[in-house]
DNA sequence: ATGCCGTGGAAACCACGA
């Protein structure tokens, strides 16, 4: 049976970062990559260094901030949206949906939410909203479906290097965590925290505070998967080492295996 | 433990991130 291996990441600049990018890329060989933060406008994409090395890709670009791609060592990338349906006046760019080898990805960068309270938290809180709307969606038409990318939740204690200093932050506050937890509630599979169920894992360090060697971490790069895939994912695991190369992501590579039968 | 670092864009600082 085939293996197909799936990554997220949050470059904090694609074309900053895109030395990292295709280093990573070359090693990992992931099939299908969800990126975020592109901070890039839609004619700044590195294309062509993608595809000399087989990655095909769709992207939403922004001037600056946000911009979300797929990348697909298959030239067969169908987009079904650019946008989260619910709300015409968003401009951030920050979902891509797509069908590639049988699979709808949905390539998420959720807002960061701080400070809260305030404005940009309740915006966090709307965007949450419509995805979990969107992702009933999803579970309803009965396909097999991964919802990936920067969710900037923090699902449990677990997920944080010292939780009593984030208790009011907007990436750990109770509203956010029950979102996640209610998004998760209609079927959805969180893929590192099932085959890992008691392993602290992080996916974000910060540059400052020598976090990383400190591996005061955090867990907010997330893979939901649809009920129809979830007993297909066979590995899950965080390309740790790749943050601590020079002019790295404070994210780092997120990636997991499923068995496709056919 | 308060953006202390990093990125992008516009104008040599500012917005934003988590």
């Amino acid at each position: 049976m085939p293996t197909i291996k799936i990554a997220t990441y949050n470059v904090n600049g694609v074309n900053g970062r895109l030395p990292v990018l295709l280093r990573w890329l070359e090693e990992a060989q992931p099939d299908i990559v969800c990126l975020q933060e592109l901070k890039a406008p839609q004619e700044k994409f590195p294309e062509q260094a993608l595809l000399d090395i087989g990655y095909h890709a769709i992207w939403h670009g922004q001037k600056s901030w946000n911009g979300v791609a797929i990348l697909s060592r298959s030239k067969d990338i169908r987009e079904l949206r650019r946008t989260l349906p619910g709300d015409d006046e968003d401009t951030h760019s920050r979902y891509i949906e797509a069908f590639v080898n049988g699979i709808v990805i949905g390539c998420l960068y959720l807002p960061n939410g701080n400070p809260a309270p305030g404005p940009k938290f309740d915006y966090k809180l709307a965007w949450f909203k419509r995805l979990t709307a969107h992702a009933a969606d999803l579970i309803e038409a009965d396909m097999p479906v991964l919802l990936v990318g920067d969710y900037n939740v923090m699902p449990t204690e677990l997920d944080v290097y010292k939780p009593e200093s984030w208790t009011e932050d907007a990436l750990f506050r109770p509203e956010v965590r029950t979102a996640f937890m209610k998004l998760v509630k209609q079927g959805w599979t969180d893929a590192i925290r099932t085959l890992h169920p008691e392993e602290r894992i992080y996916t974000f360090w910060d540059y400052f505070r020598n976090a990383y060697g400190r591996n005061a971490g955090l867990r907010i790069d997330h893979f939901l998967l649809s009920p129809e895939l979830a007993p297909k994912l066979k590995k899950a695991g965080v390309d740790k080492h790749v943050r601590g190369w020079e002019k790295s992501s404070d994210h780092a590579p997120v990636w997991i295996e499923l068995k496709i039968s056919k």
